[in-house]
DNA sequence: CAGTAAGTCATACAATTGTATGATATAAGG
DNA sequence: CCTTATATCATACAATTGTATGACTTACTG
């Protein structure tokens, strides 16, 4: 027999049903316009079960954002370049990642991607944790394929700038969706949908490194 | 004489000043996060002085967009392609107004680009018409720079994805100021620090279109 | 100089919202 | 069965914030 048994509603269970509603809440609307009592509303839940099971709005918010971090990691492998593979298929993968990450709803992490881009664009105080834990390791397997595809030109500063620029052309999929769909792109929900969008980026930033190295030694800030 | 004296101070002036605060914050903050008592202090006027003058908050927030939108148009001419002219050139003057409009305070208007920025990322009520007034007349004078760059091979479809990445360029340097600043790409904030930059931009965004045309029938979306 | 129109001010008010608390119900342990 | 721990609940409270108002002051007008 367990060892105990659940009460009306568990715990844990609780505590969970608070978890799940605050992220939805949170990648929807941002850590100051999402409501306590939305959140406790969605989880079918009492107003003050933030209170006594997080203490305050704010530590729930980091745990959500813990618990997305650690539904990215272990549900999805961030794409990373061998020897011997060719960079511009790794490029390839990391755009389609991306870009799944930022407008998809992955199984295994329904909000992750959506909570990070709001905190990119709109940043509260958990935003330097979040960029030393997520955001850099991400962003580092892109360098690395940039580093692959500028060979002999590979330079930290310019590789960074490179990097800016892919990620540049991803996330703006997610932070202007509103904008995008207003003049005739709305963004692909479906992953399907995705692919060509991911061709056209991989494309677009290959012709662009490829430039910036065929200028080569001459210097691109004059 | 003057068909009137001033009072202590004059209703004109107050408004104005009202205008100014409102503009700087709301660039700063946005329109939730913006507080009415705030502005108010700012400009040095009673708290009642918003109810007063424009009614509601979001009555004085339009006016405010609709101040910078006047500034904007004619402070400053958006810059035109002519038959002719290097459009490598054209591409590189266009980047180069849309960073100094985002990331600059210019003289004639110190808080559109803010503003705009901000209404892209965060949208409000006003959105569609600042569309409308606003993105879309720019995005129309980037357009025609990659029609004449892109040639034989310019199609609508790809014309706005073009400029949609040129775009994203541009923009991420506002939009991920905090997290750019906090991995080592802090924007720039002089017109000197932001030649180099826009001509990074340019040359990327030169590259990718030069691949996007040299893959030409071979179609991008499989 | 009296009267009037208008700008400014302190203040109030209702709504919203995060947080806290005391009571009640439920289940486990002896 | 009785005690104890705890999950849940209704409710309260203080702080914040947009909006509104009535009184006071100022300056123009006849």
């Amino acid at each position: 027999m367990p060892s105990r048994q659940p009460k009306r509603r568990d715990a844990v269970q609780t505590r969970a049903a608070l978890l799940a509603a605050a992220a939805e809440a949170f990648a929807r609307h941002g850590f100051k316009e999402t409501r306590v009592r939305e959140i406790c509303a969605k989880a079918k839940a009492n107003l003050g079960a933030v209170s006594h099971y997080f203490g305050t709005k704010e530590a729930l918010y980091r745990e959500v954002l813990v618990m997305a971090h650690r539904q990215l990691v272990d549900g999805e492998r961030v794409p990373e370049i061998s020897p011997g593979d060719d960079p511009r298929t790794a490029l390839r993968n990391w755009v389609h990642f991306a870009l799944r990450l930022f407008l998809l709803r992955g199984a295994a992490h329904p909000y992750a991607g959506r909570l990070f881009a709001r905190e990119l664009r709109d940043p509260t105080a958990a935003l330097d944790e979040l960029v030393a834990e997520v955001m850099l390791p991400v962003r580092r397997s892109l360098e690395r394929v940039i580093a692959a595809l500028l060979g002999d030109f590979d330079e930290p500063g310019l590789r960074g700038q490179c990097a800016n620029f892919v990620l540049a052309l991803c996330v703006m999929h997610e932070q202007g969706q509103e904008v995008l769909r207003r003049i005739g792109y709305p963004a692909p929900r479906t992953e399907t949908g995705l692919i060509p969008l991911a061709d056209a980026i991989t494309e677009f930033a290959l012709g662009g490194m490829g430039r910036i190295r065929d200028l080569g030694d001459r210097p691109l800030r004059s």
